[in-house]
RNA sequence: CGGAGCGUGGUGUAACGGCUAACAUUCCUGUUUUGGGAACAGGCGACUCCGGGUUCGAAUCCCGGCGCUCCGACCA
């Protein structure tokens, strides 16, 4: 893409309105726009990287058997009621709203009921099972304060997977499938090597659930780090028994602030029983189904990216997440002859599908390379004057600032 | 929801109760410039968040509302 056609463009200077880091540097950057607090919309590099988050966690998803499905935002209130989230005094962030023909409906803030309710008439048998189903889906929450910009908003997008199985060891057994998964997903996405596995609170129908913490000082979560180990306990689960439970002491263990990225959470049988989502079995008798839950933000997940990778030029983002891959920039000459060449380069590139933004403004050298460090594309090509002389291109890469001269015909595309 | 702070051109800031609300940046015009947010000249852009009040006079003081931020509580 062209950057003079652009629409969005940097700034120098955050709104003052915004504290986190995360929110400062995708504003500056023109990743993202504030609409009212906790509310965000996403521009087009902001949607790109997004976007590119939202294919990795699909294609894990994918792998281990997920099928993807988009369910409605709207709630019907009676599979609320039956399982007693309905009532604000129980669930405090709904947002409801009045039809005008007299109902009343919800937005919904995670899925269960709604998934539950769904799978009631598809699933009859145990030869329907297990079975697993995702989505991509836009979480409404009326959080009493939003904080810590796309950190944790009202309005997010979710990507939550609920899994079906006939009996506890088969859940087990998916159970432990998603939790690679995620562990896969969180290395592709960059922030694997500061993710743990966290012990946190169970309920009712296990001992612990997992989340995936990744350590930052924006985070709003206290764990305690088991280094070589490569888990974490949460803070509220943190005591004896569980010390004794993962065969650690506590003395191994380093307190940290940390973003909770991902959760992973067996439900049991609390949803299928309440809205009669039952199976009948290989002897006929009818079991309800037993039931996980498995979320991931990719909304907050590129907040964190930005948290983690990012300095004081910008933002630093992995390769896999990008919203390019290359970011060519051109040092114009008076006599044209950089921008002829640049723009050959930039056509070559696109014909074989490299993912560049080409700034091709009439701006000066510092505002170009500024505007660059910003936005925090991995590779810079910068074609001058000067490295026309040698038929070359110098590309820096963003991370390491490590400069190369490369001849123009050596180029990889 | 408890506590604290803040609302002034697009953005960041300034202005004792008193001149035409100032400065920087962005943006527009032109000239020059092209290896780190470049120089010069000219120009556009604000009912000072909204509504009331005090005063000869309010961006400034008072009351109410709305919004934003921070700390805490909350966060299947």
């Amino acid at each position: 893409m062209r950057q003079s056609k652009l629409f969005t463009k940097t700034r120098r200077e955050a709104p003052k309105d915004e504290v986190a880091k995360n929110a400062q540097l995708l504003i500056r950057a023109g990743f993202i726009s504030k609409e009212i607090a906790g509310v965000y919309s996403f521009l087009p590099l902001g949607l790109r990287t997004l976007n590119k988050i939202v294919n990795i966690i699909r294609e894990e998803m994918n792998n281990i058997g997920g099928q993807e499905v988009q369910l409605t935002a709207f709630q019907d209130k009676k599979n609320w009621e039956a399982t007693g989230r309905w009532d604000d005094k129980e669930i405090g962030i709904w947002f409801k709203t009045k039809l005008n023909n007299g109902g009343e409906i919800g937005l919904a803030f995670t899925h269960e009921e709604p998934l539950t309710a769904l799978m009631r008439d598809q699933v009859r048998s145990f030869r329907d099972l297990p079975v697993s189903v995702y989505q991509f889906q836009t979480k409404f929450r009326n959080e009493e304060r939003a904080k810590s910009g796309i950190l944790r908003g009202r309005e997010f997008l979710m990507k939550d997977l609920y899994s079906f199985n006939p009996d506890e060891k088969a859940h087990q057994d998916f159970y432990e499938k998603a939790k690679e998964a995620y562990r896969r997903i969180f290395d592709r996405l960059g922030i694997g090597g500061d993710t743990y596995v966290t012990f946190a609170s169970g309920g009712s129908f296990s001992k612990y659930s997992h989340e995936f913490q990744t350590v930052s000082e924006a985070g709003e979560d206290t764990i305690f780090v088991h280094e070589s180990k490569k888990i974490a306990v949460n803070k509220e689960v943190l005591n004896d028994e569980v010390l004794k439970d993962l065969g650690i002491t506590r003395s191994d263990l380093a307190e940290k602030k940390a973003i909770e990225v991902g959760n992973i959470f067996s439900l049991g049988t609390k949803f299928s029983a309440a809205l009669g989502l039952n199976f009948k079995d290989a002897e006929g008798k009818s079991k309800p189904v037993i039931m996980g839950s498995y979320g991931i933000g990719p909304s907050r997940v590129m907040g964190t990216i930005a948290e983690i990778w990012s300095d004081d030029k910008g933002l630093v983002w992995p390769e896999s997440v990008a919203p390019f891959a290359v970011h060519l920039i051109a040092l114009f000459d008076a006599e044209g002859n950089v921008k002829k060449a640049t723009d050959e380069l930039y056509e070559r590139m696109i014909k074989s599908n490299v993912e560049v933004l080409y700034d091709d403004r009439d701006a000066t050298v510092g505002e170009k390379f500024s505007d660059s460090d910003l936005i925090g594309i991995p590779i810079r090509i910068v074609i001058s004057v000067k490295t026309l002389k040698d038929n070359s291109v110098e590309t820096k890469d963003r991370k390491t600032g490590k400069i190369e001269m490369e001849k123009i015909q050596n180029l990889r595309f």
